[in-house]
DNA sequence: TGCAAATTAATTGCACGCAATTTAATTGTG
DNA sequence: CACAATTAAATTGCGTGCAATTAATTTGCA
């Protein structure tokens, strides 16, 4: 910053906007290569959650993402008319709704598997300065939802 | 990371997660702030823009904030009817634009002040470690658009 | 000059995010 | 047991983002 009158109002100053401009520019990087695969940004990223753990309700999987039934439900009815998911309510307690991996689903990881070295390499980044910038950027979302 | 196998698959191991799920948990940060002038978060930056430079042409703003014409239109007509700019089409060149403050635009400039202070309080970060992260984000964000 | 190519916004269609509400099921309390 | 409170997901409505297309204007070149 500056002693500059209104340099907190000024864009480039503000680390909000570099976030999301970043995050934005991050989602064209991967949208050529999530198209091979089908997938939306958003859509991708339900799927690697589910990759690391099957059979979540759509409110745990909104915990791990940090979004909401409102945004979810339609996303994951789209996976499931895609065949990657299946929607099952649970017999235990009907109002909750699982989800689910088909084969396909579970199949699709392989093929997504290549996808981490291609942001790689866009972002032109040393893993140790990324893994740093990544801990940095959490941190400081765990204090804002805080 | 580690020596899993599929560590770089792991959603808390990506940068683009840190990244997507900071900007949007800043977002939700903003929005009771924003509430109180009328403007959403993306109407805000272009606010940003235009407080800094008036009279760009949509396409100058698009360059900007990394957006363009299909996002900018109608939010710029949005923030046309809550009268805080105005458009209007260059005479010396008819495809071109301008977006030029309205005296209730400028105005509103001076309520929006406090707003980076309060979000500065909300991330609980020192200003050396805002301004070393947003020139880290922003160095990112340039790797990913060339 | 004439006219194709390029430029600038606007439009269309789709998929998010999210606030607010609704629906359905379960829990807790008297 | 009854029934209010709570919980989980779905629905509705609005504002983005963005690809693809369209419309209007200007530029450049034969």
């Amino acid at each position: 910053m500056s002693n500059k009158p209104n340099a907190m109002l000024e864009l480039d100053n503000q680390l909000c906007f570099a976030l999301y401009s970043t995050s934005l520019a991050m989602t064209r990087v991967y949208k050529p290569l999530l198209d091979e695969l089908g997938l939306t940004y958003p859509q991708y990223l339900a799927m690697l959650v589910l990759w690391e753990r099957d059979g979540l309700m759509v409110s745990e999987l909104g915990e791990r993402l940090y979004l909401d039934s409102g945004t979810l439900t339609p996303l994951l009815k789209r996976l499931e008319a895609s065949g990657l998911i299946t929607r099952i309510r649970a017999v235990e307690d009907e109002r909750r709704v699982h989800i689910t991996l088909s084969a396909s689903g579970r199949k699709l990881k392989t093929r997504a598997a290549k996808i981490p070295g291609c942001i790689l390499s866009a972002s032109q980044c040393s893993i140790p300065e990324l893994i740093l910038l990544t801990q940095q950027v959490q941190a400081l979302r765990q204090r804002l939802v805080a």
